[in-house]
RNA sequence: GGCGGCGUAGCCAAGUGGUAAGGCAGAGCUCUGCAAAAGCUUUAUUCAUCGGUUCGAUUCCGAUCGCCGCCUCCA
């Protein structure tokens, strides 16, 4: 039974999809300008594991994944340089698509733009327009706060009409707004200005929050299943797409909030202005691999903040390479025929144990615990002994159970073929050990290691892995 | 100022009103020509501090200290 917390209830509630076996989930996605950084890519691996265990459980998951191109540092950039958005953006994204294939998270099913998708936004607009739930300013068009008395409630702020009370809150919107919690939908930009569009209230761009209702709805349908991004937009984007878009439909809008916390580097605050904000690249270029990153990203639960370090990276690096290692020796067993109920029930353990944690509102955390403590059973058997061939597959059947959830294990390693040179290397080897000459069997080894190849010797013979 | 979260071994990090998962690093051992790999064993009488509730608290309540986030563009 899978529960989430919901941060709109605040409660761990059962999920139930809408639709049965149908599950409709929406990720508020990037800003496609300048590079993600590598706590961006935690919601959106989370995003990824979340529609992946939907899958696992049997669901039909559609899974969208919107662009924001509309930002106002991206239009103006665009006109200062006096090129298309999409030239300025085009290669923000192939880096992003690229930046989430290399961390295994699968593509989402729709990945809309915002620019793609105004005139769904000038719709929604005008609805709230013509029921009076937004109203025209100096030309700039608001959402009438005052008009959903619900305002407030995923974030569980409340406002006592007194918003500049807090001695940060202050007002810097230029324009008159009836109240200071009204937000703009649409901002007016003069009749020849480039960087606007035309809608039936005037030229203008759109407010930051509508893109997300319009292609939320436009895909998932008025009333969805899931919606999640980082914390930090759950306030006021998230608020502000409940209000604007259950204001125009009069119905629910997504039933489930999830909200993935943010890093911490070294315990303390991620930020550009210290520095430590790095991008996936920057990190994968000082020779981290992608899985790592990854595997450290699930590390703790989606929900708890995680404190980033190189060292705790470098820790996930062997961890996952020792993964890796486990698939391959597991797979390379030859047992015969016949079976240990013991092994049977050892992996029936691990299996239900992962099931319980993820259903925990995905408690990867768990989830990983589980599988390590299979590894760690299923290496003793075998070093005890063979896996029969039963047990073995049972085995790789978890495998790639936690691997199908969870994408930790990477691609199975091709079963590549050695060439000849190297088979030959590894013969001379053995000879040489043989007869005891150890300069020229470590020299080999040398050789070998040079060209990726590492051995080991076992005492089943020489296996090799590269590295 | 308002709201929320966190503080668990050298590091990362789960978790629970009944006596601390897992990973990394470290140590010892097995194996080995040496390595590597793998395995076994080991590493928190203790969960920020101080009070309270309780037969019993790391887990609940209160206070204190420290850290993080949101309230403003932001995943």
């Amino acid at each position: 039974m899978l529960r989430f917390k919901n941060t709109l209830s605040g409660d761990l509630e059962e999920f139930q999809p809408i639709e049965e076996g149908k599950v409709r989930m929406y990720v508020c996605g990037p800003t496609v300008w300048d590079f993600a950084h590598i706590g961006n890519f935690r919601t959106f691996t989370f995003g990824d594991i979340l529609r992946r265990y939907l899958v696992h459980k049997g669901y039909e998951v559609t899974y969208v994944m919107n662009l924001t191109d509309v930002d106002d540092r991206i239009i103006n950039e665009a006109a200062k340089r006096n090129i298309p958005i999409d030239e300025l953006t085009a290669p923000y994204i192939v880096a992003f698509n690229e930046d989430m294939a290399a961390l295994g998270n699968l593509p989402a099913d729709v990945q809309p733009r915002a620019t793609e998708h105004i005139a769904e936004m000038i719709d929604i607009i005008s609805k709230l327009l013509a029921s009076g739930k937004a109203y025209e300013s100096e030309g700039s068009i608001y959402f009438r706060i005052a008009s959903f008395p619900d305002y407030g409630k995923l974030s569980k702020i409340h406002f006592d009409g007194n918003i500049e009370g807090g001695s940060q809150r202050v007002d810097n919107d230029k324009y008159e707004k009836e109240d200071a919690r009204d937000f703009a939908l649409w901002k007016l930009v003069e009749d020849d200005d480039p960087t606007g569009w035309d809608a039936p209230f005037g030229r203008g761009r759109p407010g930051w929050h509508i893109e997300c209702s319009a292609m939320s709805m436009k895909y998932l349908g008025e009333t969805f299943d899931i919606h999640a991004g980082g914390v930090d937009l759950k306030f006021p984007h998230h608020e502000n797409e409940i209000a604007q878009s259950e204001g125009a439909t009069g119905k629910p809008f997504s039933r489930y909030w999830l909200h993935g916390e943010f890093l911490k580097v070294d315990n303390d605050t991620m930020s550009k202005s210290l520095g430590n904000a790095h991008t996936l690249r920057e990190v994968m270029n000082q020779g981290f691999s992608a899985l790592a990153i990854r595997y450290m990203l699930i590390s703790s639960p989606y929900r708890k903040q995680l404190n980033f370090t190189f060292k705790g990276l470098t820790g996930a690096e062997t961890t996952v390479s020792r993964l890796r290692q486990f698939r391959r020796l597991v797979s390379e067993e030859n047992g015969g025929a016949g079976s240990d109920p013991e092994i049977a029930d050892t992996v029936a353990t691990a299996l239900k144990e992962f099931e319980t944690a993820m259903d925990d509102d995905l408690n990867t955390a768990q989830g990983l615990a589980a599988i390590h403590n299979l590894v760690s059973q299923i290496n003793a058997a075998m070093k005890n002994g063979s896996l029969f061939d039963a047990d073995r597959d049972l085995v790789l059947g978890a495998i790639e159970t936690f691997n199908s959830v969870l994408g930790i294990f990477g691609e199975p390693e091709c079963p590549s073929i050695l060439d000849e040179e190297i088979e030959g290397l590894i013969a001379e080897r053995n000879e040489a050990r043989a007869r005891r000459d150890f300069a020229r069997s470590d020299e080999i080894r040398a050789i070998l290691a040079d060209r990726g190849i590492a051995l080991e010797d076992t005492k089943d013979g020489v296996r090799w892995k590269r590295l």
